[in-house]
RNA sequence: GGGUCGCUAGCUCAGUCGGUAGAGCACCGGCCUUUUAAGCCGAUGGUCGCGGGUUCGAGCCCCGCGCGACCCA
């Protein structure tokens, strides 16, 4: 049972006793409080008492001010705020007392009247009727504060959202954004589909799934941690260029940066490369960028970052010996780079866990040393083959890929590559990522027959990306934790043995 | 996983040396016919995150736990 406030509870019935109803419906709109701003405009209040234009709008009361028989309030809807007047014989009989005085902030309330302006100036809605459209029981954040505690905010973002106008603003931008995105695959002739969230096999990325159970087929299946092998099926299908929005689920640890269920934008193109994946990004990025804040850079913390310029292009192995001070060829030397990261980490001396191979150390290195200074947008290019189990080799040096990861702002942003047609070859590299999963690699994946049997059907040449839409709406909205750009993040439950009660209680009735 | 900090009224926060639990806003009552965080008078509102311990006495000291923020891995 939730408990009502009872003080608050107590209004209820002091509305209903005097014939108000606290929860009515039928109430329409003529104008958004945007719309009435708009028509008064510059105007004059001689200009507007001349004009006998009524006006109906509705909004939440977020400011009130009695001053014995005339009030002020602002009634806040999506389009902004509005200030209304009132007067206790302006209104109909009885509005004043059992309406008006009634109304807390937090109201809804819709309002019929006509345009003015006060003594200090400012646009206003004299008020020949005021409707108490709904009430609101609970307890409002601070008229002034506001909600701060981020907590608070991501655990009651629907008081956040009427509260905090740049929480609303970031989840405007999250649309534009996504919009966004859709528009230009749309013109690009790509076409968007949904492919399985439940799966009986996950794959397409390196990652520890959730696991669920279907009762009448009585079998586990798996939240997806990526649509990558489903989208490369609809490729050999002969949807040449396919994209999709999708939510993925991926059962690690949380931080500012990820969230359990997080959204990805990932497209496939045929007869593309990753080069004119690399290319394509850059012209994704500025675009959603400009069309998502009317410009072409953002303001991200300290740094202002440049989605209009071209991206700089980093060689990963370049980058760990720039880094580093290794030379070229000790980079390519597990034995040299083991020695290179004793020397900032001592204590790894005696760690069985340390990488063997120029894969693993790669990344390793890579994360430690020139990930965080990654600022600007930046394609690092040439991955290992052995941490990029879906990608074609390079045709020079097969330890490599054809892949790039963007890295903005230290965080990765986007992954693409030529993908691995060649089902024979696939098939070898699942078979390694079995062998890592016995050896106790939980992120390794899954060996999916299915899929070698569609790319034995022949995938004609393609590259694919996924970039994660959250981080670059934090990117593009200047948040710095991932729970400010989702409107639900996944968070602990605040009284664990108090849902626990409820749950039995519910079971219970 | 480790470290630091936080948790006190619906919200934002004080709380001294261990000695009766505080303020502003919100809410309630009263005054006020153009306010701009309006003002004035009065009232209500507390599991001080949870559980132990020390003490005559704990919001404060000690131990454990929970939740969160930030940093590190």
């Amino acid at each position: 049972m939730y408990e009502f406030d009872a003080r608050r509870l107590q209004k209820l019935d002091v509305l209903r006793d005097s014939g108000v109803t606290p929860f009515p419906h039928n109430l329409r709109v003529s104008h958004t409080t945007a719309e009435v701003l708009a028509l008064i405009g510059d105007r004059t209040d001689a200009s507007l008492s001349a004009d006998e234009t009524e006006v109906t709008f509705a909004g939440r009361l977020m400011f009130k001010n009695e001053m014995g028989k005339v009030g002020f309030a602002r009634l806040q809807d999506r389009t902004g705020r509005l200030q209304v007047f009132v007067r206790k014989n302006s209104l109909p009989e009885g509005v004043f007392n059992q309406v008006w005085k009634k109304l807390d902030t937090g109201d809804h309330v819709w309002v019929r009247g006509r345009m003015m302006r006060t003594r200090t100036g400012e646009a206003t809605v004299r008020a020949s009727e005021l409707v108490l459209a709904a009430k609101c029981i609970a307890n409002l954040p601070d008229k002034h504060k506001g909600a701060t505690d981020p907590e608070f905010r991501n655990r009651h973002r629907y008081v956040d959202l009427f509260i905090n106008p740049e929480s609303r603003e970031t989840f405007k931008l999250r649309s534009k954004v996504v919009r966004a995105v859709r528009d230009f695959f749309e013109a690009r002739d790509f076409v968007e589909v949904e492919t399985p969230i439940l799966q009986v096999i996950p794959g397409g990325a390196s990652a520890r799934p959730f696991i669920t159970h279907h009762n009448a087929l009585d079998i586990d299946l798996y939240m997806r941690i990526a649509p990558e092998l489903f989208l490369k099926r609809l490729v050999v299908g002969g949807m040449e260029r396919v994209y999709e929005i999708n939510r993925n689920f991926r059962n690690e640890g949380v931080s500012t940066k990820h969230n359990p269920e997080f959204t990805m934008l990932e497209f496939y193109w045929a007869y593309a490369n990753w080069e004119d994946l690399m290319d394509l990004s850059e012209a994704l990025l500025r675009e959603v960028c400009e069309k998502a804040t009317g410009g072409t850079t953002v303001q991200f913390g300290e740094h202002t970052l440049d989605f209009g310029a071209p991206f700089r292009r980093l060689d990963m192995a370049t980058g760990i010996a720039e880094a580093t001070g290794l030379s070229a060829e000790q980079v390519r030397d597990p034995d040299a780079l083991r020695t290179r990261w004793l020397q900032d980490h001592p204590k790894d001396e005696k760690n069985p866990d340390l990488p063997t191979t120029m894969g693993k150390w790669f990344e390793r290195f890579f994360d430690e040393y020139v990930e965080p200074n990654l600022i600007q947008p930046t394609f690092v290019m040439g991955y290992p083959t052995e941490i990029s189990p879906l990608s074609r080799r390079n045709d020079a040096d097969p330890t490599l890929t054809d892949r790039f990861e963007i890295f903005v702002c230290g965080m990765e942003l986007g992954n693409g590559f030529n993908e691995l047609n060649d089902p024979i070859d696939q098939q070898e590299r699942f078979l390694g990522q079995v062998a890592a999963r016995d050896a106790g690699d939980q992120e390794a994946m899954y060996f999916d027959a299915d899929y070698i049997k569609a790319l034995s059907y022949g995938m004609p040449p393609t590259a694919g990306e996924g970039i994660g839409i959250d981080r670059l709406v934090m990117l593009l909205s200047g948040n710095m934790s991932i729970r400010d750009v989702i409107l639900f993040p996944t968070l602990k439950p605040q009284n664990p043995t108090a849902d626990a009660a409820a749950d039995a209680t519910e079971g219970d009735s």
